[in-house]
DNA sequence: AACCTCACCTGCGGGC
DNA sequence: TGCCCGCAGGTGAGGT
């Protein structure tokens, strides 16, 4: 589900409602929600400790602990909620709960494919992830480097965490529409200007929505349970069949390297 | 290195 | 109405 925006969000809202909280009751409802360590070590080794801050890296959400860190991964279907503690209704997916002094951290996640880490040190979870698109230290060149040599798709390379860290399917087919390069493309037949274009797509989609708070086709919700605004704005994901809204022709969905892949046959070359 | 399929899960919408 | 199929925003493993 979420992508680099939806996890801005999320963490983004985070830092207003849950900083300088301490961590006072644990439940784990599902226990292979939590990846490392067992369900068991989880729910005690998290007592009493406090929420510093939190960050995004890639598609993580990084909970910075007083020690330690908390990252989770929403993957398709995961949802951080923050609620009031009084009995709201619970999500009907709900995995795991955080009971922290006024509130409570919800994760819930429709197919189980979310996955919490409590760890000494974040790193070593965020292994090989690629660089942050929209680190300002993130230039053309460092992208046209790590394209070089590869004659995979760029749509496969885009979705490589390992190459870029954030991209997922919907942003991917946004920005390579914007940039005009069709998804199936050679990554070692980019000229330098395609490259350009597609950097500055890249970081154009991803920037706008954000604003517009991240995109729901059917799950992401923020911490309020609130939708993404950003699904309007969308060109071209999801729309096989519809109008290219800048030539006019039909739009395609096509399968690359397993999943779907939509674009405009005439403007993306 | 790169590609493939499968696996992990639940739910939804379409076709019959 | 109900069943079966394919599909879903992510990723990792294991095979060729």
């Amino acid at each position: 589900m979420p992508e680099l925006p939806e996890v801005e969000t999320i963490v983004h809202d985070l830092r207003r409602t849950i900083i300088d909280e301490t961590v006072e009751g644990v439940d784990v409802f599902w226990e292979g929600a939590i990846a490392v360590p067992s369900a068991q070590r989880f729910s005690t080794e998290l007592l009493g400790r406090r929420i510093r801050d939190a960050e995004r890296r890639g598609k993580f959400i990084i909970l910075r602990l007083e020690p330690g860190d908390l990252l989770v991964h929403l993957r398709m279907t995961g949802q951080l909620l923050v609620t009031p503690n009084d009995h709201a209704p619970q999500p009907r997916h709900l995995r795991v709960a955080l009971r922290l002094r006024e509130k409570t951290l919800l994760f819930s996640d429709m197919r189980k494919f979310g996955r919490m880490y409590l760890v000494p040190d974040a790193n070593q979870v965020l292994g090989n992830l690629g660089p942050e698109p929209l680190d300002p230290g993130f230039g053309v060149d460092e992208f046209q480097a790590r394209l070089n040599g590869h004659r995979r798709s760029i749509k496969a390379l885009l979705l490589d965490q390992r190459v870029l860290a954030g991209l997922g399917n919907i942003y991917a087919d946004e920005a390579l529409h914007a940039a005009g390069i069709a998804p199936q493309r050679q990554a070692c037949t980019l000229d330098q200007r395609e490259v350009t274009m597609l950097h500055g797509a890249i970081r154009d989609q991803l920037q706008r929505a954000i604003h517009n708070r991240g995109t729901t086709f059917s799950d992401y919700r923020d911490t309020a349970g609130n939708k993404g605004e950003h699904h309007e704005y969308l060109q071209v994901y999801g729309r096989a069949g519809s109008a290219c809204l800048r030539c006019g022709s039909t739009l395609l969905r096509v399968r690359i390297c397993g999943r779907s892949s939509f674009y405009c046959p005439i403007c993306q070359k």
